[in-house]
DNA sequence: TAAAATCTGTTGCAAAAGCAACTTAAAGCT
DNA sequence: AGCTTTAAGTTGCTTTTGCAACAGATTTTA
């Protein structure tokens, strides 16, 4: 999804290159940063998933986003505004590449091409994260729910190069992530199949 | 608002410290870029306002974004996916900076220090950008049009440091930017009085 | 300055969505 | 294998929202 194939194998290296980036590992349910002061932490997913995780002043639990395999995080890409307190929280085991913002500021040598590099890389994150906000916000932008997941679908089956393909997340995960409620989900669900718009078995749908 | 002084000194004289890059002037309801092509080109709005306009297949306009001072923009940070057409189209009278991603990727020579300055500045256009999608995304969550106008007064509430501020964009807008129908905000925010949540006099509010 | 266009404010009505409270099914864990 | 937890699927009821269709106010532009 327009991110470089040689992407992979620079993050796997990333650490071996430059001491100033870390490699750190997460068991489920860890903290792997939070977004409470300004650090110019950068994080980069190298494998897992992680959820960004609010407590609202009611103590009130809400996912925020959902991070998988090559996005970038950390509180620099988030204005640190209201009262309400963000933690990053491995939802599978994580492998996460840690570093600050002065790593790209201040080079190692004034010719190192690991830091050139850098550059590069975390530009391509940056568009595949910039990508998947501007699909979240298409989706959300979306009146009815019915409209909320033929979008949905549609983006799927265009990155499947199929009418058919099946929900990488749960459902319980989508209503979530289109921010509606998970049975009125299911009610249009079902009426989506109904009038034969869909077709759906388990987590399989069919355009 | 994170956006750091020096920066609109750098724009202004962007075009001067570089051939590649180019600055442009539009009229109103002018056509400032087309998503519709990759060009790998990146803008940054100087002064004025354009929206990001789409045209489904049924030839309905949509406004999915609207730019503003510093914003940095174009096809480059929007995945080109759907059949849609997307435009950037002036709002106001609008000064814009033009050039390529090849312009990151290429010095001039090797200790220019006007490329370096380059891409410190756009990295801090690009976290203003993350940190408008992220506002957006935050109220769009919201599942209420109570709380989407609360959350959306509150954020100005924090910027103008004052419970009471005026809304910087038409009521009409503001239904588009929350995507909820206008009628139905107004409802809402008649309600909001009436509970003595707020107060508003024309697009004067306090909290 | 008159006409056109846009924006604000209102309302009734129908449809959609949220909420709560379940049951059943599946997955994870010891 | 049995227990616990999480997810899927369902339903009735109530509230919220969207839609359509206005009138009045304000702004733009010819």
């Amino acid at each position: 999804m327009g991110i470089q194939n040689n992407l992979s194998e620079f993050i796997e290296n990333a650490e071996k290159n430059c001491k100033k980036i870390q490699k750190k590992e997460f068991k489920k349910d860890e903290i792997i940063t939070t977004y409470i002061e300004k650090r110019n932490q950068i994080c980069i997913l190298v494998s897992g998933s992680a959820d960004l995780v609010r407590y609202d002043s009611n103590g009130n639990k809400s996912i925020i986003e959902r991070f998988n395999k090559n996005d970038i995080f950390g509180e620099f890409f988030y204005t640190v505004s209201m009262n309400n307190e963000l933690f990053v929280k491995a939802k599978k085991s994580c492998t996460v590449l840690i570093f600050s913002y002065e790593v790209f500021k201040h080079k190692c040598t004034s010719n190192c091409k690991f830091h050139e590099n850098l550059v590069k890389n975390v530009y391509e994150l940056i568009l595949h994260r910039f990508s998947s906000l501007n699909t979240r916000i298409d989706l959300l932008t979306q009146r009815t729910i019915k409209d909320k997941l033929l979008g949905y679908f549609s983006i799927l089956s265009i990155e499947n190069h199929s009418k058919t393909f099946s929900i990488p997340i749960s459902l319980t995960d989508l209503a979530d992530y289109l921010s509606i409620d998970r049975s009125a989900m299911m009610r249009t669900l079902k009426s989506l199949q109904e009038e034969g718009i869909i077709k759906k078995n388990g987590n399989k749908i069919s355009l």
